[in-house]
DNA sequence: TACCTTTGTGAGCGAATACTCACTTACTAT
DNA sequence: ATAGTAAGTGAGTATTCGCTCACAAAGGTA
């Protein structure tokens, strides 16, 4: 499960290749290439293609996680969910190459383990957002007319699709600018 | 711009191809099986692959504009709002295969037309939310603390996500009731 | 020195890729 | 009947795919 140095540099490189060309350039030649070395070197690290591709994922989960984790909670969901998202923000604003696999559009195909892999890295984000809004609905903060999996299924989707248009934009516009402005618009939304 | 029959139908095969494999799963190939003809027949019809794939986008917009196009309003943004969802709803739901090229979940790569086709494809839904929801607004039945934009990328958002997490399930639960649910949802929180 | 492990290379494997071409078949219009 | 056309076939192209293998260079350890 634990990643060496080359293991991640090869699958920082599978993530630029992945946004930068789509799942159709994800190929061992230009992984190779984007290494500087040659193809069979690839398989000196992973056994596979299917399993760079899950590795970039579990990686991606992880690294989210803990980033969600280390978060300091004030127990205000207002400025919690704030902090969540900005936290976000900065890490894709400093890793453009990992977007596409946020929510990993095109990667769903016909491999169990990717698919599950998926499954997990956005439940990373759902969880931890279900987390929040729920303490802010039992506190009152946040209004109790809606079930909490639709609020989160509502901010969930709001923020995936401020990615993908981010990517469609090709990064041109401040990702966190904008998204601050987003998070504040769904907060007047969902609070009392 | 016009197509026929056989377009169509192949067209068709390569959105139930997609929805089933995935991306890598678009091939020629495997085109001409579900066709049950051969490879080389395809390209009776069409020029290339691109062209397919361009051709499937186009036709997912002209039909959806022209659904949304013939829909009655009735001037109340709140039912309007309804029935556009209901009427997108039941045309997912007769054609499934479809699926996968509403937000076009990684088809995005490389190719200048098809990624023109697919903000066409969004600009359609886009389009049509905006003016309900603009239109709500100066009636004073949806706010106007928000900016519309805002209002359509979250409603957008949300239903992108709502047609992700169905096709993720594989189709098990019922596409309209659940969405009609989120929608109730999404009135609530935007009606004044 | 001798040996082992790690990490690279280059050649090459069979399969799959998008696409082409010469050719046939069937229908349609004159 | 004749001729043109639309729509199919099967064999073949060059290229790319993921992947394997025998081998070499480099560094640590006995």
């Amino acid at each position: 499960m634990e990643l060496k140095t080359r293991q991640l540099e090869i699958i920082e490189a599978a993530g630029r290749l992945l946004t930068q060309k789509g799942i159709n350039g994800l190929t061992i030649k230009n992984l190779a290439k984007e290494m500087k070395f040659s193809e069979s070197a690839i398989y000196r690290h992973f056994e596979s293609k299917e399993e760079i591709i899950v590795a970039l994922l579990r990686y991606l989960a992880d690294t989210i996680e803990t980033r969600l984790r280390s978060m300091k909670r004030t127990g205000s969901p207002d400025t919690d969910l704030k902090t969540l998202f900005d936290e976000q923000f900065l890490f894709f604003s400093q890793h453009h190459h990992f977007v596409v696999a946020v929510f990993s559009d095109g990667l769903m195909e016909e491999s169990r383990q990717i698919n599950e892999a998926i499954q997990a890295l956005i439940g990373v984000m759902a969880g931890h957002l279900t987390t929040i809004i729920k303490d802010g609905q039992s506190k009152g903060v946040i209004r109790n007319d809606l079930a909490t999996d639709q609020l989160v299924q509502i901010i969930l989707g709001t923020y995936k699709l401020h990615m993908f248009k981010w990517r469609l934009s090709a990064f041109t516009f401040d990702l966190k600018a904008e998204g601050s402005k987003l998070v504040e618009a769904l907060l007047l939304l969902i609070k009392n």
